[in-house]
DNA sequence: CTAGGACATGTCCCTAGGGACATATCCGAG
DNA sequence: CTCGGATATGTCCCTAGGGACATGTCCTAG
């Protein structure tokens, strides 16, 4: 149920059209949330049957902007306030390193990199985001705010994870015991 | 097709039941890849029949225990390989995050506290685990050095999520333009 | 004027996962 | 001896999400 309170929050920005909330989702939202654009039409239109947003204007392409409505943006308030947090984590390159002792060393080795290259790059693209934020780029309202809250943790995320598999590699394949 | 491999990583370390499989997943996967037992039942009836793994012994209580075959462990073998890293991550909390300025400042700061002490918590007893493994608790086979590099990585993934949720309520909750 | 590409919205099907419910088995405490 | 609790394995249904496919609209470059 966290798409439909992604897009009902990402809507009490502003009205929007799918193929903007579409692109909001891959673009800032694709390493943390991702959503493709068919849940998205079709959980906008559920949310505009149950009232919570409706269509704003029709423009041209056969566009629709929906708007956020009263109940719309009570119900992101409950959600934030009320429902508990889903703390739900699911790392696949976290369970592949439980079984990294099935790996022979060079190919560990490469994994590693890549990985550690591969968060690397995460954290510097949202490092890049922050600066573009605090040179106010984005503005100073609250939304911008609590955008850079999000990428802040975004950065120190994908940081430690570069900073585990670089760690990794210098970690010795096997410990033998004292007494051997 | 991660809880897949999973099983097959697991019982690649020695013979289990599912209910043993369950418990493994629940204690150290919990909250990297967590599994429910009637899905792992499941997905252990099917690579029984693609003869995956085997059935090793029947026990007391209905008690089957497995193991895995060659193909089985070929097949881990080409996942961890042969096969891309699914990098997705699905994070309520930072999703929420973006909403942030929704909620009124007490509100916030009651959130970010709970966050913070949720994440230390969990860090901490990863850490613990570390700690065990340290002083050679779980012997120095090269699985438990394995699962020493996963535990590392929840420690700072924790830690990283705690230093942010400590960080964030310290953030103003909106910072004016220099020209108002 | 026309063809390709960006904009824009959808349908359909399949799999993964969550959660409630059901059931059999064994052991030990009282 | 019996009853509760841990062990152990499943069924069933529903929802969320991934990915392929389909379609309509407008603009612009050639």
């Amino acid at each position: 149920m966290s798409l439909r309170h992604g897009l009902l929050g990402l809507l009490a920005e502003g009205p929007a059209s799918g193929y903007d909330l579409a692109r909001r989702f891959t673009e800032v939202l694709g390493s943390i949330w991702p959503a493709q654009h068919p849940k998205i039409y079709a959980e906008l239109n559920k949310l505009a049957a149950e009232g919570l947003v409706e269509v704003e204007s029709e423009g041209p392409r056969r566009r629709k902007a929906y708007r956020i409505t009263d109940a719309g943006v009570a119900e992101v308030k409950r959600w934030l306030t009320d429902v508990d947090v889903d703390h739900t984590m699911r790392l696949q390159p976290l369970l592949r390193s439980l079984f990294f002792w099935m790996m022979d060393t060079d190919e560990l080795q490469r994994h590693l990199e890549a990985e550690a290259t591969y968060y690397r790059e995460l954290a510097d693209q949202y490092r890049d985001y922050a600066a573009r934020k605090d040179r106010g780029e984005f503005g100073y309202s609250e939304q911008t705010q609590s955008m850079r809250v999000t990428i802040e943790a975004g950065i120190r995320l994908y940081s430690a994870l570069a900073d585990w598999a670089e760690w990794a590699q210098t970690v010795p394949p096997a410990k033998p015991p004292k007494h051997a």
